[in-house]
RNA sequence: GGGCCGUUAGCUCAGGUGGCAGAGCACCUGACUUUUAAUCAGGGUGUCACAGGUUCGAAUCCUGUACGGCCCA
């Protein structure tokens, strides 16, 4: 590798040399590879047109044939061959060429011929040096696949990972897809803290941070959701944010402490107004994005045609384990505890217990789309309670895969209420629970002037993208995913 | 956090039982004006992840560490 660099790096100095700057500027394209392809797919072989193209992109391959060389240049949308021959293009020129290496950055133009093997390929008539490289790319034929060279050096697998190149630029149809979606039906696009004094909305951990001139910690947001909230007792009725959010718990294939998620909230609605909402967000996304309702992920049909099916938690457990959560008292919690080896922190409850059973017996059964709705009050503490059982939170989430995708539920607006749910959660963290919620007095004083009744749904980007491009790795979906430092 | 697997050239990978570090691509030298995994002739470019240990001798065996992958919690 040392001498790779320092040959090409002599040859940085030879371009100077010869007047020609190896780090190039501007360039001015008269297309884009694809477009060009397209364009001229119907010449016939051996058959050239006048008009003069421009192209600029990486040099992917050569095929060097004494006085002729042949080479295949990629921009961002194709690869297309370039031909280049000494007597077209100059003594002085070809000289030149012969110095390219692969993975160099270079402008050509010239004009379309098709070859006698039918490949549409420009005879350049004249190339400028964009970007000299020098270091060798990886293998032509295998690509790059170490996974940790993949992620740690992302650029190399866009270079060379074709299919992880559509992966992304797919995440960015998603994204495009959802807002169209939401735009479309009214909904306003905001922006909250991601530095917040109380971190809230959700049950995590969360990552602390130092702002030295207010001499103070804060926390990096684990949900947007409060911040949201109070943009309801402000008055704005339905909105958005598609946000960053960070939670400092282990990384997994499918958890990464930064992730995007989508919450929005949608004033004088609840819980079912907001499953609707659901149903149609991801069919709009996967008809945009892939045309149908139908995918494949790791092995599995999935199905996404309404109506998706529903369920209560206890009722998915009892189906599973027999167990009649309704009827279980104090007496029994050690002994399901014990007989199911589940893990609890801190304060143990019935709401707990249906948690642990759901997650370790229900949730692999669930791959195609299902809401499991009234999750026991105990583990909700910002939703509201149903109106004939306080026991249960008219809310749900949603199951894919065996991957939960969505939470939702209809927002407590009761202030004296919340305030009782959040003192319960204290004396969860006193007990040991890390994750449990922080009491946030600015927040009980904003639903204090008054939240309108409320439906308000989140949904994880991540796993979403993850589930339409078949990806079974959180980090094929995300361009940078956090790994630990080397060395 | 636990278990299993992996880490050898820029990349993809070989290297039973310990005995001079290997191949293909890439790269370097030369030939070649329609090739496309171009071809032909020649060249090996290395802290075998790291640190110890066993041994006359370690990429290989042992211990520990780091990073990654898969599974479990």
């Amino acid at each position: 590798m040392a001498e790779i660099i320092s040959n090409r790096l002599k040859e940085v100095e030879e371009f100077r040399a010869e007047n020609i700057d190896p780090f190039g500027h501007r360039f001015p394209r008269t297309h884009q590879i694809n477009t060009l392809l397209e364009e001229y797919k119907d010449l016939s072989i051996g058959e050239s047109r006048p008009e003069e193209i421009s192209i600029a992109g990486r040099l992917m391959a050569l095929r060097r044939h004494g006085k002729a060389i042949f080479g295949n240049l990629e921009d961002m949308s194709a690869r297309i061959q370039i031909y280049v021959q000494a007597n077209k293009i100059g003594e002085r020129s070809f000289y030149h060429f012969s110095k390219i290496d692969i993975g160099d950055i270079l402008g050509v133009s010239g004009i379309i011929f098709k070859t006698r093997t039918g490949e549409i390929t420009i005879l350049v008539k004249k190339f400028t040096l964009l970007c000299k490289s020098i270091r060798s790319l990886p293998e032509k034929w295998h690509g790059l696949k170490d996974t940790e060279i993949r992620y740690r050096k992302r650029y190399l697998d866009l270079m060379v990972n074709s299919e992880v190149k559509d992966i992304f630029i797919k995440r960015s149809k998603i994204l495009q897809s959802i807002r169209d979606f939401l735009n479309k039906q009214g909904y306003l696009e905001v922006e909250t803290p991601i530095m917040q004094p109380i971190p809230g909305g959700a049950t995590a951990r969360p990552f602390i941070t130092h702002h030295n001139a207010l001499h103070r910690d804060f926390y990096l947001r684990i949900a947007p959701e409060l911040y949201l909230k109070r943009l309801l007792v402000g008055g704005f009725e339905k909105v958005y944010e598609l946000s960053r959010n960070f939670r400092n718990e282990g990384i997994s294939t499918r958890h990464n402490p930064e992730f995007t998620m989508l919450e929005l909230y949608e004033a004088y609605g609840d819980y079912h107004t907001v499953m609707e909402i659901t149903e149609e967000l991801f069919i709009y996304v996967l008809q945009e994005v892939l045309g149908g309702l139908e995918i494949e992920y790791q092995g599995q049909k999935i199905n996404f045609s309404r109506p998706w099916k529903k369920i209560g938690m206890y009722e998915a457990i009892e189906k599973s384990t027999c167990i009649q959560i309704s009827k279980i008292t104090t007496e029994d919690f050690p002994i399901i505890i014990k007989k199911h080896n589940l893990k609890i922190n801190g304060i143990v409850n019935k709401g707990e217990i249906a948690n642990e059973l759901f997650e370790k017996y229900v949730e692999p059964t669930l791959i195609q789309p299902t809401f499991v709705i009234d999750i026991p009050t105990e583990l909700s503490p910002l939703s509201k309670q149903k109106k004939d059982n306080p026991e249960l939170t008219e809310r749900f989430e949603l199951f894919i895969a065996s991957m939960e995708f969505a939470n939702a539920f209809t927002e407590l607006n009761d202030p004296e209420e919340q305030r009782r749910r959040f003192e319960k959660q204290v004396a969860r963290k006193e007990a040991g629970d890390m994750e449990s919620h922080f009491m946030d007095e600015d927040y009980l004083e904003a639903l204090e002037y008054g939240m309108p009744p409320a439906g308000g749904l989140g949904i994880g980007i991540d796993r979403l993208v993850m589930l339409l491009t078949n990806s079974s790795s959180i980090k094929e979906v995300i361009l940078f995913p956090q790994l630990k430092l080397k060395e």
